[in-house]
DNA sequence: GCCTCATATGAAACCGATTTCAAAATTATT
DNA sequence: AATAATTTTGAAATCGGTTTCATATGAGGC
């Protein structure tokens, strides 16, 4: 920058400003210096700039790799999210910085605050670790987290109407007669809970005698899906007519099993998955299933965020979340 | 800092030094400033750091969203890849710059060089920015390219073993005795082109009156391919028996397309994907395809950089790439 | 012509670390 | 015990910007 100064015959404080489009620089010499820097190439110092501003314009994203155990990362919606997520952000004019698997305590987190790594974080996926993220949002971090709304949580939450979600869900298989609906998903996750709730919801006002089975789902992935279902249905008395899985990938898997037992969906069953994710779409048959907008997601994260940092205290808030209608 | 060194006694440099574990400071002392620093949660200020050093320890990953048209960032490969970038530069304790949509251009790129935001670069997808990426490379940006190898250019890439891909896809269908084989893809894409010529040799060298049919599909998304596959089988007058396209996600489709117009797969055609996308094992039937190991694409383009931004030129590389057999 | 006020500019201090260089403290050598 | 060699330590300069504060300039009012 001094280099520029000279270059433009002004000061550095002059170039400084006139770069900053402050008020306090005359227009002529502001359009001197910029067409100078400009002609050099110049781009200011980031790591100078956020030393002074203590404010680094930077959003710290956490995907909970880890929470997909078996197969790691591969659920697709988590990229939409992660997409939307970079969108917001970059029309905000807000770095990116992605943490690392490994990096996803709080302790990291709190360290990337401290040396002002960056402003805010935004959590997708809030998993198992509520505890540790109440703790964080304790000390005055300023986070966003893609989950389920819980009413005692201290910090701002973001997500699908997981209740709502259920009870479309629910209302889709009622629409259809089922009377023997399985919920499939680990409910120690809370959006996964008030799904069954809100399916829940519509069984209990059906009034109908309909009853729910549960399949308490510990592992993620394709597989051990395949495998929880083949096990049910070698266990079970009576089939069930329809399914609600917790996510696509998972109901793939259980329609493949009922298929490979000798079950038709969607004659005899009816199957709802959850996400929409792009191979939903494709799959024979293709999955009825609840979609949430990625993009919207992303905006909202972002927003909350930014309103956080500046000092305010948004409130949580829900996506659009709409039932698919497909063929299973 | 300042504070740690008052609270501890010692000056501002001994804190420094006592923190970056230099020899020069005394163990005693040192342990005394570790602990006093620990017991009051501080973190050095990255940004200070960075101003002096001249490093930021940082790497931007660009992801080249925009290739995607229909499909945006859809395609789950793109992100397992990015996944093994992430692991692999956490792995290294260099941060992860990831870099929105639209700052995909070769200017944004040097900005944030030139800004100090970043030590390098990590392209994912070379897309159509050869040129730009040529420039780019030029100014002598420390940059790694995730795509195909090409003699000519001055960048390093890292990809697939693309020709090797074509060559396993086409004794695949050597083995299963196919003639008329067909090819989908975009051949304006370099690693698509490669493919194709892989293809092209095995047909070569089996020198028993196989022909190879194109269709050159220049729109991403699973819609465009099966209305490709569809628009094909109603202009075309002997069908194919072999069909090898540029990801799963558009074998997909095509099988799909020739199911809908009653040809059966894999009995009347066999069909080769590329990437192995999760939803490949699982599709009706299971997708015949070529895999490639992204943690290993991710530990190789990291470790790549790190030696550009040491100065070094190590040369490009090409990833494990094998035949993942299945039903198509 | 003198005074006030607004506008434009620059000198110096500062953000929070690291590095250079000189000085102090310790240890080894004779 | 005196000197040389080696460790340790700290004062001051530095990285590249921004901000405060004082000053210079020119316009407008009387």
């Amino acid at each position: 920058m001094a280099d520029i100064a000279k270059l433009a015959n002004v000061s550095k404080p002059t170039v400084s400003r006139a770069l900053s489009n402050s008020p306090l620089v005359n227009r002529a010499t502001r359009n001197h210096v910029l067409s100078v820097a400009n002609a050099h190439g110049y781009a200011v110092n980031r790591n100078a700039q956020k030393l002074r501003h203590k404010r680094t314009n930077t959003v710290a994203v956490s995907l909970d790799f880890h929470s997909h155990r078996q197969n790691h990362i591969s659920d697709p919606f988590m990229f939409d999210l992660l997409a939307g997520v970079s969108e917001a952000l970059g029309d905000r004019n807000q770095d990116l910085l992605l943490c690392a698997p490994n990096h996803n305590d709080g302790v990291a987190f709190n360290q990337i605050l401290n040396s002002r790594g960056a402003d805010g974080f935004i959590i997708l996926g809030q998993g198992h670790r509520e505890d540790m993220l109440h703790e964080f949002a304790a000390t005055g971090a300023p986070v966003v987290v893609w989950g389920a709304a819980d009413e005692d949580a201290n910090y701002c939450v973001v997500g699908s109407d997981n209740y709502l979600g259920g009870q479309l869900a629910g209302r889709y298989f009622c629409d259809k007669g089922r009377r023997r609906w399985l919920f499939v998903g680990d409910t120690s996750f809370r959006e996964f809970r008030q799904r069954r709730e809100g399916l829940q919801n519509v069984c209990d006002e059906a009034d109908d005698g309909i009853v729910i089975d549960d399949i308490e789902l510990h592992s993620f992935g394709y597989d051990s899906a395949y495998d929880a279902a083949s096990h049910y249905l070698d266990v079970i008395e009576t089939n069930p007519d329809a399914v609600f899985s917790y996510n696509d990938t998972s109901a793939m898997a259980f329609i493949s099993a009922f298929r490979d037992a000798g079950i038709d969906v969607p004659g005899d069953v009816s199957v709802v998955g959850y996400n929409d994710i792009p191979s939903a779409e494709y799959f024979s048959p293709p999955i009825t299933t609840i979609r949430q907008d990625t993009h919207q997601a992303g905006r909202v994260l972002a927003a909350k965020l930014m309103r956080i940092i500046d000092g305010e205290t948004p409130r949580s808030a829900l996506i659009k979340t709409e039932l698919i209608l497909r063929e299973s």
